[in-house]
DNA sequence: ACTACGGTTGAATCCTGAA
DNA sequence: GTTCAGGATTCAACCGTAG
């Protein structure tokens, strides 16, 4: 059985082959229910599944909650828009939301150019069932990491930072679940540290992308 | 009539001798509803009013929006706790939620110190009554400010921080509302841009504490 | 190690014009 | 009138390279 497994498909149905509480660490990046589609580059990206509402979150997270073993915590990353649906439901999932972390970014977005901030964060729900500590020193709950991305993949999360919120919250030969894998820097984050991992993406396209970009790294792995 | 008037009492009546849309700026920082009381300090402070529920929240989100210009701007300070029931109830009163800051401090905070990240950051809704541009360049939603304050009043704002937001958000003259003054941050920051400003605090003590800062500021102000 | 400088980028929103 | 789709737009921060 493979360590770092990458599964093509819905996590609403594959999720029900996963065992109750089986599930040592959730970290993902679901859709923000913002219908975003970036208009910055010349070639659009494809608008991404799901993202056009968020009538499948309550579910979603108790699925999740499920999943989960006792006395483990769970990241998901999502936007200020819909911060409010978003923490109203990991509650009401039976998660307690412990804290809010913001990914602090190199360098801001668009939008309102004239009447508005620029935008240069994201949140990141922590969340924990049960009571777990946090390895290594104490850290801030803004956490400052160069972005990362390209046209495949405009919403790719750094490497880095989903390393640092795995090394916190987990031990090697654990096993991470990543529902909304997109790009596969969870997967290899999981690589990198040597733990196990079991992913989804519907998005055939962008599942075969990342699928590439993970067999590169553990190819790699294996020459040294 | 003076520029800048400290008011004794409840917003909640106060509020009523306001006209409508006659106030051109909100900045305010309310009880974040988490019955806050800090263990830090050996004189323990005093708990800060209407801060053991959010029952008045929608009512005094209504009575923002009626007294704010149209095209106008507010502020209002909270935390990730509440952000939720914050930004509900800010819609509802016909606010646009535009954005939330980020107001990132120099230290961190205490709070679960294994099982948690440190807090390093507050909450700001960037809210809007219209349409209004903001003066001056294009800003980060994250915004930097060392943190100030003293055993009187741990929720104090850095006036820096203050007065950046009032000249993003306001011209000379103006008249800038802050219904829980606390600390006088709001009042002060006034002073120093010739803003007019009008305020209400509903602790004596902190009211005569601030009065007395602000008075000191006015006072050197008319000396040169 | 430090500075200077050019190149690149951005989970967006507004506005316009067509349907 | 109203909705909807598509195009145009910021500049500050950061990175990499060179001196």
């Amino acid at each position: 059985m493979d360590n770092i497994q990458l599964i093509k498909g819905s996590c609403f149905e594959l999720n029900k082959e996963i065992a109750d509480e089986s599930i040592d660490l959730i970290v993902t990046d679901p859709p923000y229910g913002m219908s975003f589609v970036s208009n910055i580059r010349k070639i659009k990206h494809r608008p991404i599944a799901n993202d056009d509402n968020l009538l499948w979150l309550p579910e979603w997270f108790k699925d999740q909650f499920r999943l989960l073993k006792d006395n483990s915590h769970a990241y998901v990353f999502c936007s200020w828009h819909n911060i409010d649906v978003f923490k109203i439901q990991a509650s009401n999932a039976g998660f307690q939301l412990k804290n809010i972390l913001i990914w602090f970014k190199n360098n801001a977005g668009q939008g309102d150019l004239f009447g508005d901030y620029a935008p240069q964060y994201e949140l990141i729900l922590f969340l924990t069932k049960g009571r777990k500590l946090l390895n290594g020193k104490r850290l801030s709950n803004v956490i400052r990491c160069p972005k990362t991305g390209n046209e495949n993949h405009p919403t790719e999360k750094p490497v880095p930072l989903i390393q640092l919120l795995i090394e916190k919250s987990s031990l090697q030969g654990d096993l991470v679940l990543d529902n909304f894998f997109g790009s596969g820097s969870c997967a290899i984050a999981c690589s990198n540290l040597n733990r196990r991992f079991i992913g989804h993406e519907i998005d055939e396209e962008r599942f075969n992308d990342a699928n590439k970009r993970v067999q590169m790294i553990l190819s790699q792995t294996k020459l040294f």
